[in-house]
DNA sequence: ACTATATGATACTATACCCGTGTCATATAC
DNA sequence: GTATATGACACGGGTATAGTATCATATAGT
């Protein structure tokens, strides 16, 4: 399950590929135009500096841009950087020691086919991919991005 | 994800499916059969009857039973029966009441386009085939099933 | 140099969910 | 009648989520 923090995240992330080559742009001013409670975003912001998918700069005129390209970023990039353990289907996909019997179980099997899947298909789709299907159908509709 | 909840539900469908045939299984049964604390299991238990996936007698000799035949239960059925949102990736997926921006959202509109692959994978294990893979493998193995 | 503006790093709280337990009532086979 | 089984709740500890609060630090512009 996508958390809230995580769908901050991707909002935010939204945000600044959709203003990629603006500069840097302020924590206060995703969290106004995305509509994020803003020292929650603060927190958000930092771990995606943390996890190398943005840049800060300090300081008056500082604010935060994307460290590579829209296209070079991926949805799965942003949900792992938030959650290390993803959207996991089940802890036992993720650690299979935490079940004694995944050795022989074929469920385990099935969900860890459908994750990797999933994992697949978060990762081919780009923030440059999104950016451009919503600015293309409502760029004058309030509270998109 | 799922919880362990639904992990114990998954086990003890997949213990009955084993079984099934073989008349009311007891809770304590499959409790100790599938290593699953015994009150616990009774809630799951309790859940899966009244979401009519198992059937239930009671007194001596009752126990538990399959509502329908192993071929017609799939990991899906049992997922939503403990958790009717099921695995969801995000919950502006399931309402999207919940996100203003959702009639415009590119993400929403990938993630929901996943979750259905995800449900229809989950739709299409059945219990039987995944009693067929586990016994195929591994009969003499400890706690399997 | 000073100040306004920006991020960095923690620590804190309240709520909710997860996992498991405990108790008592009720039905039924022998 | 009694042992055995499920039915229906209520309770509690632990942890994660969602958000807040505070202070330190860096920097652009005056």
């Amino acid at each position: 399950m996508i958390t809230r923090e995580t769908d901050y995240a991707i909002r935010a992330m939204l945000y600044l590929a959709h203003h990629a080559g603006d500069g840097a742009i302020s924590a206060a001013t995703v969290a106004e135009a995305m509509d994020i409670p803003y020292r929650f975003l603060r927190r958000i912001l930092s771990r995606l500096v943390g996890t190398n998918l943005l840049v800060s700069t300090r300081g008056k005129q500082g604010g935060l841009r994307l460290a590579r390209d829209p296209e070079e970023v991926s949805l799965l990039d942003v949900v792992e950087a938030m959650d290390p353990e993803v959207i996991t289907l089940n802890s036992c996909v993720l650690k299979s020691a935490l079940c004694a019997r995944s050795a022989y179980c074929a469920v385990h099997d099935e969900l860890c086919r459908i994750q990797i899947y999933v994992n697949a298909e978060l990762g081919a789709i780009s923030l440059a991919k999104l950016v451009e299907h919503e600015s293309g159908r409502n760029d004058d509709l309030p509270h998109t991005i």
